[in-house]
DNA sequence: TTGTATGCGTTATCAT
DNA sequence: ATGATAACGCATACAA
């Protein structure tokens, strides 16, 4: 490994010199910087950026936790995608991100505990159940964080605008001649809550009213369970005629439902997801879903991370919300 | 930030005794290791890990290379089922893992270069372009890497079985009776020409002939592409009765294509799939296809690197190839 | 403009 | 059994 030692040695230079030059300052003699660059270059030099870590108190290291308490973490689309475009981000402003978890290898340690250990920067908290008290510890410790979908005091988030996309797709069903609409929703959670809410909220708001028994809880990204809500829907005296899935990928769970009863999509049942993955788009019938900027979400947290991290003086806490779009698709058909 | 020194002072002791006590060495008095140890935990000591890096030249940090020559990197389920298993893996075995890219921030650097910057003890090189210089550069550096279906030279790989996995998909097929197979396949890669050359092979093996226009070129997870050769295949004078596609997400584009021919899947034209997705298993009908052991490809790459890393002077290069199972599905029609 | 000295937190060697 | 000291590679305050 060349250091900046073999450089200051070949340079003929001390080695605060060489680090100088490499660093751009500015009480360097041009042509003596010019040298030492050219012979880095030519040594082949690379930083070193644990030992820069260890001096500066700055490893350029962000952490990114993915503990999705429902599962599969990483592997479901939606937050892929935000991973995907963290990562792309932090990239760009020159930081790379590690995952944060709990214990690694023999030794036990909680979140808060993995971020110091890798001297993480800052970290993202996505996909992470927020009543967790490990979670917890390490949002409202002095790392700086930013979290997805959920909000702690005093701390930025990143906010999908989950009141804004259900309110669209509601109307978007009513404006098609629906009255009897169905929503099975995932887990409880304060995403899954506005969701919730939201819906009653419109339908009321156009004057429709939603028995009890429409309102079906199951899992998110969890077609079974969605399924086995779809059957309890159609065994009702009275079946809905658009029923809204907690994602897209729950839908799926529906449509072998539907199809098991004979039932074909929209012309006999019209359905809505939530998140308009590709796949989504992918389907025949497309999908009639609410894209969330899951692109947006990610860049804007890395932003707003590093940010916070740089700029620590003029930094405020604050909740983003990113809005999202309604995908159209061909699942909800025009009654009435 | 509490360190080694802290608890020193605290211990009476010295910064050396401590750091032993901590380790577990041999020669500190058992009663003093025990005061040292309850110390650190009443001070809540954490080790750092940038500074124990500097020191021992090891960083029990793995980097993770995902540079999806066809676009979405880790977004695809495949892919990002291995890294989930890599992740999980390596914590396991006591390393964090980091994405290694090009280009951080303003500094310009190749994949090689970054793994040193932050001094990876050994790169998971996985959906690469493997002709790219800067991945053979990596690859065949001093760094330990292990790469994914494909082989460098006195490396060590893990491979999916596509020979097998296309000789049982062509297999199935035939014994559903299936004598016209055409095979839509991805850009040419190494995966790729396994494939095809086994789709031939076993083709021939079984007396089948299969005539130049059955083979068609699409783009790997890409729905559009396979849908234009899709269209192509239904516009020759004889069609397949069975169409292969190059992998689960790209059927998809394919089944859009049959349905707006009017052609129900599997009465009209059969299909199988490729990697065996969850998603694959969702779909109604469920998806002919063959599952690739993402899980096992991943938790294996990661166990052998850092067997590699651990262990430099017994350790051996190896191929490692992992079996995948056929999911018979419903695509397959029985004809004949 | 350049160089000297120091320390970031840790481990390892070698005395004591 | 314990401690003093050096070193990993780098950046910086300060002296020259």
């Amino acid at each position: 490994m060349v250091t900046i030692t073999d450089i200051s040695k070949a340079c003929g230079v001390s080695r605060a010199t060489v680090s100088k030059a490499l660093n751009g300052a500015p009480d360097v003699a041009p042509k003596t910087a010019e040298r030492i660059r050219a012979k880095a270059k030519a040594l082949g030099y690379l930083p070193n950026a644990t030992a820069r870590a260890l001096k500066m108190g700055r490893s350029y290291n962000i952490g990114v936790l993915f503990s999705d308490p429902t599962g599969g973490g990483i592997s479901h689309e939606y937050f892929s995608q935000i991973l995907e475009s963290v990562k792309a981000e932090a990239e760009r402003l020159g930081y790379d991100i590690t995952f944060i978890s709990k214990d690694l290898g023999a030794m036990s340690m909680d979140y808060y505990e993995h971020a110091k250990y890798r001297s993480c920067d800052g970290v993202v908290i996505a996909s992470a159940d927020f009543a967790d008290p490990a979670i917890v510890r390490l949002a409202t410790s002095e790392i700086p964080t930013v979290t997805l979908d959920y909000s702690f005091d005093s701390r930025t988030s990143i906010l999908s605008d989950n009141v804004r996309g259900m309110d669209a797709l509601v109307r978007f069903v009513y404006e098609n001649g629906h009255r009897r609409l169905a929503f099975i929703h995932g887990e409880i959670t304060s995403v899954t809550q506005k969701r919730i809410a939201s819906f009653k909220k419109t339908c009321a708001a156009l004057g429709i009213t939603v028995p009890p028994e429409y309102i079906r809880p199951a899992i998110y990204h969890d077609p079974r369970s969605s399924g086995l809500a779809t059957r309890a829907l159609l065994a009702l005296p009275e079946r809905p005629t658009c029923i809204f899935y907690p994602d897209d990928l729950s839908f799926l769970g529906g449509m072998s439902e539907l199809e098991k009863n004979g039932l074909s999509i929209p012309k006999d049942m019209s359905v809505v997801g939530y998140d308009g993955i590709p796949l989504s788009q992918v389907l025949r019938p497309r999908l009639s879903t609410y894209r969330q900027g899951a692109e947006t979400i990610g860049r804007e947290a890395a932003r707003s991370l590093v940010d916070q991290i740089e700029h620590p003086d003029t930094w405020l806490p604050q909740q983003i919300t990113v809005e999202g779009e309604l995908l159209p698709g061909d699942t909800v058909r025009k009654i009435g």
